[in-house]
DNA sequence: CTGAAAGCGCTAACAA
DNA sequence: TTGTTAGCGCTTTCAG
C-alpha cells in the first residue's frame, strides 16, 4: 500500500537497515550511498512512518499536555509556550483539556499514558495524592506548569503566587491604602496562596483584617462585577481593590466605572496575570506580571531534560514575577 | 519490561487473540473467559499500547490540527470546539500552531501524516494549490475550519463573511449613518470577502466608494488604535467604523475615548466575531456573532463522518451569523 | 467461541 | 561501512 523503508532498500539497492540509517542522521554511512538513498527516497516520495517507529524504538517523540481550558487566554499562552519549545526540541504535542475535573484529567492522563507519549505537562488547580500515584505509577516523566504541589515531589514551574500578592498590598499601602478589598477565586492552591499573601501583607501594616473586604468570586469577568457591588454596599468601602485575575479586575473597573466612580479617583484597581486584556480597558490596568508563555516553555525545556535524563539542579522552578504599574492605581489623597 | 496482551493470555490461559477481542469489545468472546480476561488485566494492570494497535491496525485515533496560532482567543475557542467533539468520538488532538506560514503549514502537515493521524483539520489564512496537492497526495481526509478555498473541493466549515459585513452596513445605514469607515485585515481569504461585503453594501446605497475610508490593519488592538488614528485626522470624518475583528474594534474605541470622543454618541463601532472581548469593554461591542466554537465542532463532526465513510450531503458547510446590537453604536443624528 | 500465525514498518544489536 | 535478524505489542485472517 504505502512505500517503506523496505521499498527504498530494495530501489537502492542496500539493505533496509542502511535505509534506517539515513533517515535517523546516523554517520557511518558513505556519502555515495546516502545520495543514492535519498535519490530512492525522493523517488518514492517516501514518507517514514512514526508510530512503527515508535513500537520499535519504544520513543514516540510526543508528549501529553493536560489543561484546564485551552479557550481560556490564561491557558492559551501557557500552551503556546509549551508547544514553541516542544517544536524546537522536536516533539509533538498531544493536547487536552481537562475543565479542572479530578476524573477527566486522570482519564486523560492514562490515555496519554496509552499513546506511549515521551513525558507530560500536567496543568491543573490541585494535586492530590491520587493524581501523585498516578503520575508515579507511569514510567514517564511529568512536570507541573503553574500548578503547586505541596510536597514539591513532581518537578514544576511556578511563580512566587504569595510574594507576589504581598508586592501588591506592599505598593498600595506606600500609596496610602488601608482599606483594601480582595476578589479571591478558589480554583487553585495558588488561589490560597495569593489570599494568604493578602491577609498576611496587611498585618504586616496592622491593618486589622475584615472578612467583609474578601469577596470569593469565580474568576470570571461577571464575578468583577460582583464584586464591585459587594464592596459598593458596604460602610466603610474600600478605596483599592486587589483582583486575583486581570478579568474579574476589569469586571471592577467597568462596575465601579456603571455605577458613575472614577478609577483610579474614586478607586484603585490591581489585576493579576498581565493577560493582554491589562491594556486593553481604560484606564489600562495596573497588574501583576506572570509570565504564562515563560512557564509553558521553561516547563517544556525541563521535561527535554528529564527526557533526555540530563543533570537538573532543581526540578522546583520559580520564575520572577513583577508588578507593572498602569492607570487603575493612584495614590489615595483621602486619608 | 510493561504488561503486554500476552501476559494476560497467559494468566487468563486463553490466547492473544482472545484478550485482544475482549479490549476491543468484540462480542463473540463467551462471558465467562470475558471475565477470566479483565479480571487478569485488572490484576496485572494492563494499559494496551495504541502504538502496537496503531501498528498493526493502521488506525491511530487520533487527529492532527493545524491552527495559526493557538494563543489568539479566536483560534483557542475553536480548538475547544474540535477536541470535545473529538474526545466525543474517542479521538486524540495533536496540536500545532503554524503561525500562518505556509512552509510551516506544509511542514507540520507532513509531520502530520509521519504519525500516521487518521485525518487533520487545518486552519488558515490562505489555500493555494502547494496546499491542495498536499492534502490529495495524502491518504487522510482534511476538513477546512474557518478557512475558505476557492475551488471548493475540500470539505469546509465557515460562516458567510460577505454576507456578513454586507449585514453589518444595512444595520448601520439604516440607522442613518452614510460615513462608514472600514478597519481592514488581510491575513486570510476572508478577509478579502469582508471588504468586499464593505464595498458591494455601501454601493448597493450608492454610498461613494472613498479609499480614505477603508484602514489596513494587522488583526491586533495596536491596529485598532492607530486606524481611530486616521480616520480622525480625516477632513470627513466616519460617522460609523466597522472593524474586521473584535480587537481591533476596542482599539477604534480606546482610541476615539482617548481622544474625548463619546462613543457612540459621537462614533458608532461594530467589531467582528462576538469574542468574549465584546462585553468586557465599554460600551460593551455591537458585533457580528462568529461561532467559533461551533465552527470546530462541527469541523471534527465532519471528519469523523469522513472516517468513517458515512454519507455526506453537503461538505461545504456554511453556519449562521448574526449581529448582535451593544452599546457601541447608535442611530446618526447628525445627518 | 477460540487459537495459531502472519504480519504492520521500523530499530537495534550483532555480524561481517 | 553495510547487511542480517530479531523483535516492538497488537490486529486480523483463517482454521477449527
Amino acid at each position: 500500500m504505502s512505500v517503506t523503508i523496505y521499498d527504498v532498500a530494495k530501489k537502492a539497492n542496500v539493505s533496509m537497515a542502511t535505509v534506517s540509517r539515513v533517515i535517523n542522521g546516523n554517520t557511518n554511512v558513505k556519502p555515495a550511498t546516502r545520495k543514492k538513498v535519498l535519490d530512492a527516497i525522493e523517488e518514492l516520495d517516501f514518507r517514514p512512518n512514526a508510530v512503527a517507529r515508535g513500537l520499535a524504538s519504544r520513543k514516540t517523540t510526543s508528549v501529553g499536555v493536560v489543561i484546564p481550558d485551552i479557550s481560556n487566554v490564561f491557558f492559551a499562552e501557557l500552551a503556546r509556550g509549551i508547544e514553541d519549545i516542544a517544536t524546537m526540541y522536536k516533539y509533538h504535542i498531544i493536547l487536552s483539556s481537562s475543565d479542572q475535573k479530578k476524573t477527566k484529567e486522570l482519564d486523560l492522563f492514562e490515555n496519554m499514558l496509552e499513546k506511549q507519549v515521551d513525558g507530560v505537562i500536567f496543568i491543573g488547580g490541585t494535586i492530590d495524592d491520587d493524581h501523585v500515584n498516578a503520575f508515579n505509577r507511569s514510567n514517564v516523566p511529568v512536570v507541573l506548569a503553574a500548578t503547586l504541589n505541596e510536597d514539591k515531589n513532581i518537578p514544576s514551574v511556578n511563580i512566587d503566587y504569595y510574594v507576589a500578592i504581598r508586592d501588591v498590598i506592599d505598593a498600595l499601602v506606600d500609596q496610602g491604602h488601608e482599606k483594601i478589598g480582595y476578589v479571591a477565586s478558589s480554583r487553585s492552591s495558588a488561589d490560597v496562596l495569593k489570599k494568604q499573601g493578602y491577609i498576611d501583607g496587611l498585618a504586616k501594616y496592622n491593618i486589622e483584617h475584615d472578612e467583609t473586604y474578601i469577596y470569593e468570586g469565580d474568576d470570571n469577568y461577571r464575578s468583577g462585577l460582583e464584586a464591585f457591588e459587594h464592596f459598593n454596599q458596604l460602610h466603610s468601602k474600600p478605596t483599592a481593590i486587589v483582583a486575583s485575575s486581570d478579568e474579574m479586575a476589569l469586571g471592577v473597573i467597568h462596575g465601579a466605572q456603571d455605577e458613575g466612580l472614577n478609577v483610579p479617583e474614586d478607586l484603585s484597581v490591581v489585576g493579576f496575570d498581565n493577560t493582554r486584556l491589562s491594556i486593553m480597558v481604560r484606564p489600562t490596568l495596573t497588574t501583576v506580571v506572570q509570565p504564562m508563555y515563560d512557564i509553558g516553555a521553561v516547563s517544556m525545556r525541563l521535561l527535554t531534560k528529564l527526557l533526555k535524563k540530563e543533570e537538573i539542579e532543581d526540578d522546583q522552578v520559580v520564575l520572577p514575577h513583577r508588578l507593572i504599574s498602569r492607570n487603575s492605581t493612584k495614590t489615595n489623597l483621602n486619608r
